[in-house]
Order: structure tokens, then sequence, then C-alpha cells
RNA sequence: AGGGGCGUAGCUCAGUGGUAGAGCAGCGGCCUUUUAAGCCGAAGGUCGUGGGUUCGAUCCCCACCGCCCCUACCA
């Protein structure tokens, strides 16, 4: 297979054939290095030239070639490892012939190791003086430009190596975002749950609301569905006595791609037995603010233009973020009583239409078949969801629309149920898990009922039986790791944390290469699973 | 899906109704403490794709493809 840049390409590979009749190996297996690039400057960045040169210190190292000026009879080069680079002097009358040799057919982006002594150059850089230069691997693609990098957004994703290589700061967000499952899984263990996995592929949807990918498996004969959520079976682990569980996974939801939503992405579920909704939003305080501290260094992270204190999170009932964010222009903010009453969500939703509408702001969709809480939660999406920048959970969710969520003791019209919000990015949804059967039963038909691409087809039975041998009192909550990991990175696109984010068809180059035609595009009866 | 923006050398970007330019990378040469190494020389392009307008299009118009932003669905 050959690539673009050819010529480059071409060149790289004549050059691989010359180091080979030099001697040397094209693949070794290979390199005992003593310190990594990162571990020089750390062990020895301090020391200086003296030190240097009394203690004799000899180092082998390898990396990556990111920068290269021969001289001649000698030359420098920069290795680039472990996130730190070392530069290296390489001399003629030092390495010999053949190595020099072998020096001069180096190109950016090969991979090399040697073995030299530490000391400092005129201008003070810590270097290696080497001794012994081998070739680890040679890259047969150019690097992108080395000072820019990578900067096409749509490169930079398709070829995230590229970007890991040429922009520090896409290293970073990804050494960052393993810190934080890290942490995660400490907390949690260290509270006694239990890290579980449960199935990919589901056989009845469920767990949340979302189009599904549908997949099929050959031998069984049987459709599957891409799981939405974990929710269903590690609940039933909690009716299994694993009272204490928690899964970090992908979940894969069949809807649109923008700055905060990706078709795969990243849930952390947990549960436990015994605790309640309430219960969890102490924890999360906890969770949330231990991790700004460990992630950022305190409780205070900067995401673009703003501050998100994490020591501070903020309690609102759904109704009471509706009127507190009530735009002053529409009039009289509601009144709690006309929230509660009958009809009083509808006509809230058509006085805020009303002033919407003129002004080109969304409007919320007056369906006849909604019920109040459904436009209740309608009117919070419009009105307050993008002005929770700083931590605010939202709680006391409408029933209708929190179909797992069990029932407020003093008002069964309301679920024990709340969601977290940073940056006007729903981050956490969690309640007090429903438990009675009977009361599970009839949700999910009435789900079944209502029907829709979002729906399950048939009740989760065996989920019913579940609960019938008995959940106990139960708390659960799932946090969704990409976005919080945008906030710990000042990331403003899910994008830029998931490493290979999904996009469109490959470009046709590749095909080109692969030796095919342009890339089969599916012409016109395509219409009804792509269209939204 | 709707609205807006972008697509020029391998990369980062200029530019123009008269068939294109810089820096980096690559190639040849000089150079034994450089670091965006330097100096000299040569090369590199169906200007995203396909139509249209025009004597002539990379530039203007239309369609398509891809990416980005906003809106809608959604976490």
């Amino acid at each position: 297979m050959e690539f673009e840049p050819l010529d480059q390409y071409l060149q790289r590979r004549k050059k691989l054939t010359e180091i080979e009749a030099l001697g040397y190996p094209a693949h070794p297996h290979k390199f005992d290095w003593t310190h990594t690039p990162r571990q020089i400057s750390e062990r020895f960045g301090a020391s200086t030239s003296e030190e240097l040169s009394s203690q004799n210190v000899e180092v082998q190292v390898a990396g990556r070639i990111v920068a290269l000026r021969p001289h001649g009879k000698a030359g420098f080069a920069h290795l680039a490892g472990d996130g730190a680079k070392i530069q290296i002097y390489v001399r003629l009358d030092v390495v010999g012939d053949q190595a020099f040799k072998l020096f001069q057919l180096l190109d950016l982006g090969d991979i090399a190791g040697v073995r030299g002594h530490l000391f400092r150059t005129k201008t003070n850089e810590l270097t290696v003086k080497v001794e012994r230069l081998q070739l680890l691997t040679k890259a047969l693609l150019p690097l992108p430009e080395k000072w820019h990098g990578l900067a096409d957004t749509e490169m930079r994703y398709r070829r995230r190596y590229l970007d890991l290589i040429g922009n520090e700061k896409t290293r970073e967000i990804f050494l960052r975002r393993a810190q934080v499952v890290r942490e995660l899984r400490r907390f949690f263990d260290e509270r006694g749950y239990v890290e579980v996995e449960t199935p990919m592929m589901h056989p009845i949807l469920g767990g949340a609301t979302a189009r599904p990918f549908t997949t099929h498996h050959n031998t069984l004969d049987m459709d599957l569905y891409l799981r939405i959520a974990p929710e269903l079976y590690l609940k039933r682990l909690v009716v299994g006595g694993l009272e204490r569980v928690y899964e970090i996974n992908r979940n894969f939801r069949n809807e649109g791609i923008d700055a905060i939503h990706q078709p795969e992405f990243t849930m952390l579920e947990f549960y436990q037995a015994y605790s309640d909704g309430p219960a969890l939003m102490d924890l999360t305080e906890e969770l949330l603010r231990g991790l700004a501290e460990k992630i950022c260094g305190g409780a205070n992270v900067s995401f673009g233009e703003r501050e998100i204190d994490f020591s501070r999170f903020e309690r609102l009932s759904m109704r009471e973020a509706i009127r507190k964010f009530w735009p002053a222009a529409a009039g009289v903010a509601p009144s709690k009583e006309e929230l509660i009453a009958k009809n009083g969500p509808r006509k809230i939703v058509e006085r805020y239409n009303t002033f919407a509408r003129p002004k080109g702001l969304d409007t919320i969709d007056e369906d006849e078949n909604a019920s109040a809480g459904e436009l209740i939660g309608e009117l919070f999406e419009a009105i307050a969801e993008q002005h929770l920048v700083q931590p605010t959970f939202i709680h006391d969710f409408p029933v209708e629309i929190s179909p797992l969520a069990k029932r407020r003791e003093d008002d069964p019209s309301l679920a024990e149920r709340f969601e977290l919000f940073v940056a006007g990015m729903e981050i956490a949804n969690g309640f007090s898990e429903l438990n009675d059967p009977d009361d599970q039963e009839r949700r999910f038909r009435e789900q079944v009922e209502k029907g829709g691409q979002e729906m399950p087809k048939e009740v989760d039975v065996d989920y019913i039986r579940a609960l019938s041998h008995g959940l106990p009192p139960t708390a659960g909550e799932g946090i969704g790791i990409d976005r919080l990991v945008m906030l710990f990175t000042d990331s403003h696109a899910i994008r830029e944390v998931i490493l290979f984010p999904l996009l469109r068809h490959a470009a046709e180059a590749d095909a080109a290469a692969a030796g095919q035609d342009t890339p089969v595009k599916p012409s016109d009866d395509r219409s009804d699973n792509r269209s939204q």
C-alpha cells in the first residue's frame, strides 16, 4: 500500500533500504531504555553542567524524532516520549562512520533509541551526547507541520494519532480523562461498591428513552439493541444482593450528533441499597468537589469565560427553576398554585409561547396529549436549563417523565428524582428507584402503549419478576463521563474528549489506497433510515 | 432536517475573472554546540467534485460531497 505524499513516502522507503544496507535491522524488536525523556528531564533537569560531568550519567533513551538539525559532521535532534522531549547530540567523531550515516538517513517522525552521557550545551540545554544510535522504527510518512501542529479539525479526529503527536493539549485531555475515570473508580471502590459489567446487547429496550441501534445475532436468529442504558440490569444485581454496584461503560443512542452528543458515550451508573435520591445529591457533591480538587487542583474550575465553583451546589425544584428563570418580558412568572393546578402547565405553556413566538425563540409543542408533567419538563428545558451554569441540582421531577423513579411520599405526582446541571449541560441524573413491581408494570405498559421508536415494544417481564423478588429501597444515578471530562479539561465539544468520535464516511483517498473504487455511497434507497 | 461558514502544495495559510504564492516538510549542496538552526539551488498544484455563465473560472451562479457553528431531536 502507498500513501500520500507519495514522493516523501517513497523517499523514506528508500532510506529504510539504505539503512538496512548499512547493517541495521529495519524493525528491531526491543530497546532497553534506562529513562524515558520525561524521567531524564525530571531527574536531571536541575543538575548543572559540572554536576553532570562529575556524575558521568549514562542513559539509554528512545523516542520519536520531532526535531532534526543536522550540521554537517554533527547534528541535534529531539526525541519525544512519555510526554516530554530530550535533545540528543550526534557527532561523527564520537559515533563513527556507520552510525553517522544512519543519522543522516533519519527523518522527522522516526523512532530512534540512543545511548550516551548527559551534558549541557552552550545554551544550557540538557542533552544526551550520543555514543550509540539505533533506528527503532522508520516513519514512512511525515509528521504534520512542526509548529502549528495539525489544525484541521476533521483530520484531528480522523487521524487522532497525528493530533496526539502534534498537539500537546490533546494528549493532556486524554491523560486527564484517564485520571477522571481512575478517581471515579477509587471513589466508589473505597465506599464498597462492586464494579460490574452488564450486557451491551439488549433484547428489550429499557433504562432510558432513546432511539436505539439495532443488530442481529445470527446463530440465535435474534434481534438485539445496543444498550441505551445499563439501569435495569444493574438493579437486577441489587435484587441479587450486590447492594452497591457501579458500571463505567458505553451507551449507544441513535440520535443527533452535536457539541454535547455522540452516538456512543460513556456513562457511570451506580446503585446503592437502603438509600434515596436526596442522599445521592450529597454524595454527588462530595464526588464532584473531590474530582475538581484532584483533577484541577481546586474547587474553582475555568470553563471558557466562566469559573465554575464546585464547592457550592444550588438546589431548586423544577417548578422553582421555571419561576426563577421565567423571562421578565413574558409577564408575571407563574405562581406555585398555577404550576400545580391541573390545567396550569398548559396555560403557562400557552403564555410562554405567546411571548416566545414573535421573538423567534423556541416554542413548546402544545401537544394535546401531553400531560401536565410533560409540559412542566418542557417548560423547564425551554426556560431554565441554559441558565444553570454553576452546579445546580434540579429535583422534584414530574412522575410522567420519570418512569423508573419512585414517587415522593408526600406528593405522588412528583418523582424523587434530580438532575445535576453544570455549564448548561445535564451531567447527572439520579433518583430513588421505583421498587413497587405493580407501579413499575403499570408504567412500562403505558410506555409500550404510547409507542414510538424510543419506547420499548414489550414489557420487560423479567425485570418486573426481579422487582417481585424484592428490590430493597435503592438509590441510583448516572453520570455522563464525557461531559464531566469536558468540564475538567475546558473542552467545549464532546468530540474533543472522545478519542475517535464518529464522523461521516471516510475520505475517498483511503478507499483509493485500499484499492477500491470511490467509496460505496448508498444512493436513493436510504431516505428512511438516514432522515431524522 | 433547516440556516450560516469553510474546503488552495503532504502540513499551516496568503491570493486573484486572464490557468497560482509563502513558511514548514521533502530533494541536491555547504556547515562539529544548534534549537522555529542558517545559507545556496531545484522541485512540488486536475485551487473539494460535477455542471452553468463567460472569449476565458480557482474566483461569479447552481448542485453534490466533507468539516465546523447555530437551530431542531437528545444525555
